[in-house]
DNA sequence: GCGAAATATTGCGTGCACGCAACTTTTGTG
DNA sequence: CACAAAAGTTGCGTGCACGCAATATTTCGC
C-alpha cells in the first residue's frame, strides 16, 4: 500500500489549513506568523512553504475548500443536450450558494482584510484549466483556444462578482456582527455569468443535428 | 508651474524601466539585483518600491509600454454605429501587432523566464478598469456589472492567446536567434476574442434606435 | 526483513516587499 | 522672499518566499 504518503500530506495539508485560520480568527489576520501556523500544525516553516506559496493561501484555501471540484463535476454532470451556457450557469451559480452560511466571521475577515480578499479572489483562478478541460469534454468540435478563452472568461466573470460581493462588507461601515448580504451572492454569480451566456452557447459547433 | 514634481517622477519611472530591460538583457534576468537597478537610475532601493511592486515589473513595463492606454483610446475611438465586438475587436487586435518588432530579445527572454512571463501577463490586467468604463460610456444601458464582466472576459481572452503565443517560443527548442512566429500574434488574439464577440453584441441594449 | 531508489522534511542563506518614521524637495500663499 | 503644507525619498527593521543541499522517511523489488 502506497497510500501512506499521500494521506500524510493530506493530513498536514489540512492542519496548516485550520491552523491557519483559527489563528487568523484568534489573533487578527496581521498577527499571524508563518512560525506560528507551521508550529501549530507540527512542521517546520519551511515546510508549510512546501504546501503554500504564501501565508494567505492556507488561510483562504481554508474556506474555499473543494468548491473548484465540484464546480468542475457539477458542468460535467449536465444532461449533454442542454446548451453550454445554460449548463455551466446552472452548475457555478450552486457553487456558491452554500457560501455565507459556511462561517460568516471568517468571511468578514476575508472581505475586510485587502491580503486575504485578493488571495481569495486568485482561488477561482483554480477553476480555468478543469473547467476548460470539461467545455472541451462537453462539446466535441470546439478549438482547444475557443475553450480556454471560455474557461477564463467564466472564471474572470466569478472574480468579478465576488469583487462586487465583497466590496458590500467594506462600504456600509462594516459593523462586527453585521455580515454580508446572505442571499445575494449566487445572484450576482448567476448576472455576471450571464452576460457570457451568448458566448458559450455559441461556441459549441452544433447543438442541434438537424434530422 | 507644478508639473515639476510629476515630470520628474516619469523621469525616475522611466529611468528604472530601461535600467531594468538594459541589465536583464546583460546580465541574464536571474542576475539582476534591485540594487543594481536602483543604482543605475540613481535612486535607493527603497524608492524602487515605491515605483514598482516587483523586480519583474519594471523589465516588463519596459516593454509593454502604453499598450493599455492606446487600447483603450482605440476603443473610445471607434464610431459609435458599429457592434461593440467589432469595435473592441478593432481595437484589441492592432494593438498586439507591433509587438514582435519591439525587441526580439527581450520578447525571447520574457518567454523562457517562468517569473517575467507571469508579470508580463499580469499586465494586461490594467486594461480591465478603462475598459470597463469605456465599455460603459459606448452603450449607455449596460449594467456596471455587465460591462465589468465583458472587459475581464476581454482580459481573460487577451491573457490566454498571449500566453498560447507565448508558450510557442519554449516548446519547439527554443534558439537564441529563433524567435516567436512574428506575424501569429495578431491572428491569436483575433480568435481567442472572437469567441466572446457574440456576448459583447448581446450587451448593447439597442444597437439600432429605429426610425 | 533488507537495501536501494524515490520522495518529503528541514536548516540555511539570500534577496525581496513593505510599514514606518525621519528627512528632503516641491508647491502654493502672503 | 519666507514659510508652511504637501508630496517624494531614504534607511531601517521585519517577515516572507524560495533555491539548495543535507537529512529523514516511505516505497518497492528481492
Amino acid at each position: 500500500m502506497a497510500g501512506l504518503r499521500e494521506h500524510k500530506k493530506q493530513a498536514t495539508r489540512e492542519a496548516l489549513q485550520t491552523a491557519a485560520l483559527r489563528l487568523a480568527l484568534e489573533h487578527g489576520p496581521g498577527n499571524v506568523r508563518v512560525e506560528e501556523i507551521a508550529q501549530a500544525a507540527g512542521v517546520s516553516p519551511r515546510t508549510y512553504n512546501n504546501y503554500f506559496s504564501s501565508r494567505e493561501q492556507a488561510i483562504v484555501s481554508a474556506i474555499t475548500a473543494d468548491r473548484v471540484t465540484r464546480t468542475v463535476a457539477a458542468v460535467l454532470h449536465r444532461p449533454a443536450d442542454v446548451p453550454l451556457g445554460v449548463a455551466v450557469l446552472d452548475a457555478v451559480v450552486p457553487a456558491y450558494s452554500g457560501d455565507p452560511e459556511a462561517s460568516g466571521a471568517a468571511l468578514l475577515m476575508v472581505a475586510t482584510t485587502p491580503a486575504l480578499r485578493t488571495s481569495y479572489l486568485d482561488t477561482v483562478t483554480g477553476l480555468e484549466e478543469p473547467l476548460a478541460g470539461a467545455i472541451v469534454d462537453r462539446c466535441g468540435g470546439v478549438e482547444a483556444l475557443t475553450a480556454r478563452v471560455l474557461a477564463a472568461g467564466v472564471v474572470a466573470a466569478i472574480r468579478v462578482a465576488l469583487e462586487h460581493w465583497l466590496r458590500a462588507a467594506t462600504v456600509p461601515a462594516a459593523l462586527p456582527g453585521f455580515v454580508i448580504p446572505a442571499g445575494s451572492l449566487p445572484e450576482v454569480v448567476r448576472a455576471a455569468v450571464t452576460a457570457l451566456v451568448p458566448a458559450l452557447n455559441a461556441a459549441a459547433p452544433r447543438p442541434e443535428p438537424s434530422g
